[in-house]
DNA sequence: ACTCAATACATTAACGTTAATGTTATCGTT
DNA sequence: AACGATAACATTAACGTTAATGTATTGAGT
């Protein structure tokens, strides 16, 4: 029922119906002022006439384009590719596009996509910046536009932010590697996330210091590349620690990618636990106990507090941290391991 | 430098050089009719104020949006997740914006996406329907919006698709297993993409009949659910298969999953071989041999393709298909089989 | 000197929608 | 009967940009 040329505008069932373009637009939002009866007929003759909205003209005229943007690292990465299927599913439910923005853990990309962000007139956006003190982020507070950190939390309680909460996920994740009977144990990071890496390692050393490990025996790092981890592990191999707290499941298979590709036969000695538990979402056959993470609350979270900035940009930032749970998959603890 | 309310726009600037909104937009355009002093003055009088150009006003004025959405199952799917990446990286780099939409995999919520792009004025769409005969896409075809089939081919040549050849990686496929030797061997599919799961069995069992391969040891199945895919299985590892091809790596290591998880041993017996190379993207441990598909390239010829459309919405339907490859990672070929 | 063309701008209108006002008819009040 | 209130529309203008023209200035060609 398109027109020949183009498709049907409210001038069209304006003409169709005998109305104004103004009572049609009113007509289709539903607004008052306007008969019930004349309202009905308006959007039956809309429905026929195959009209759907040109948001691009409500957009300009209202100012709002109902569409956020998520800025991430890449889709590569399992987690972002979750948070972003989960918090398009959401933005969808509330009448929202989502635009996707890879940075590629790059800080220049980064800016051109906060740019482009800001050209397509966003109502906001949703963020994991690459780095700790990223320029995008400068130029995001600095232009106004509404944005939400994800899953980064960045010191100053300046910007509203949801985060798990990293400490008690550390936490669990020491005490289930104890409970498991190891008793020398470590934290490997190589992404570097500063807050969340060190919190989670607190909580982390806590449970150890809760259950009277030897300082000693608690070790941590952030190597930078593929050799310095294996060095790194190849060392803590000696020192006999048998229990690997990972950053992060992505890092986690990784880095047993690693262990197994060097043939040295070292991934049969560590004990592995992960973080976010992606597990629960794809369905991978390298099981990992892992904490758990609430991404699908996470993401429904994120888009609330935007809307609330959106809605009422003077609101006092806010910081959502939320609870964890463990996870476990039976690679806590390997056959080998010295106590039961 | 942001204006106190509101950002920068055109007339700000032509007030700020003495010179028409039309200068200043054919300026930033570096159109013609324009001398060079004058164009110069006029950007860098619009750098300094922070203007970012309204794309919402340009969309609504020229008709074009420089974005295009894409329409796929999930983001939870690596296999979609890696493509969209790479889309979001070449249309970046063309200078459009993606959009993107989940399915979910059911065509209700199908058909809402593609009124969702419609509505926001999208320039294209780039889409792996869900469903062989999606009323989602019959919307997107009577709407005449520009779309191209991504991994998809739907007979008839209608539409525009990128897909890679499925036939000669079916064939690879079989050929490897057999060169490992493998002699009584299955394919086994369970995502619903009937054109490219049939052509990937026909090369594969062309690939057993050239080897000499007894019909009865070439089997095939698309099982529905879970446990029948146990049950096939079951019934394929008594009859003696030893040779396993999966549509897909994701669904071979679902697969593995399930056969690891019914603690029957079975997946010690089967050696299996996927699709898609997942592993040439995303450094995950589970190694599998697979066949190399070249995603970035069909990212890339896909939104070329589009693009085309755009430009030129009579062309005719043009078909591409990308040449694949094989990449062995040793896991045609487990310890137990019965030939060298 | 006159025409013609090219250059470098300006003017006008439009994209489709919606916010802000106006206007008219109807009805209840006193 | 005059008035105010309300319902149900219409009118106007605007969002920021760009396509389509329009116009003044300059210079070359004959």
């Amino acid at each position: 029922m398109a027109k020949e040329k183009g498709r049907v505008t409210l001038h069209d069932i304006a003409a169709a119906t005998g109305v104004t373009v103004n009572t049609v637009s009113r007509a289709l939002k539903n607004k008052e002022d306007i008969s019930r009866e004349t309202c009905e007929r308006i959007q039956r003759v809309a429905r026929e006439m195959g009209y759907v909205r040109n948001y691009i003209a409500s957009s300009l005229r209202s100012g709002r384009t109902k569409t956020i943007a998520m800025i991430s690292g890449s889709m590569m990465n399992p987690y972002y590719a979750i948070l972003c299927d989960l918090i398009q599913r959401e933005a969808v439910r509330l009448g929202y596009g989502l635009m996707i923005l890879c940075s590629q853990d790059d800080p220049e990309t980064e800016i051109k996509m906060v740019e482009m962000a800001l050209s397509r007139q966003v109502d906001g956006v949703l963020i994991t910046p690459c780095s700790f003190e990223s320029p995008a982020l400068s130029l995001l507070r600095s232009s106004g536009l509404p944005f939400v950190l994800l899953s980064r939390y960045l010191e100053g309680d300046t910007d509203d932010c949801v985060i798990c909460d990293d400490w008690q996920g550390g936490y669990l994740a020491g005490r289930h590697l104890i409970d498991h009977g190891h008793r020398n144990l470590a934290m490997i990071s190589f992404h570097h996330v500063v807050y969340s890496s060190r919190k989670r390692f607190e909580g982390f050393q806590q449970a150890c210091l809760d259950a009277e490990i030897p300082t000693g025996n608690i070790h941590y790092a952030e190597p930078e590349n593929e050799q310095q981890i294996l060095l790194q592990l190849n060392q803590w191999h000696a020192q006999g620690v048998t229990g690997l707290f990972s950053f992060c499941d992505v890092e986690a298979w990784s880095l047993i990618t690693m262990l197994e590709n060097s043939g040295q036969g070292l991934e049969k000695d560590f004990s592995v636990i992960g973080f976010d538990n992606i597990l629960g979402y794809i369905n991978f056959p390298k099981p990992i106990c892992s904490i758990e993470c609430q991404l699908q609350k996470e993401a429904c979270t994120a888009i609330d507090l935007l809307r609330n900035r959106i809605h009422e940009p003077s609101l006092p930032p806010q910081q959502v941290i939320l609870p964890v749970s463990l996870v476990c998959r039976d690679t806590c603890c390997k056959t080998h391991s010295s106590v039961p």
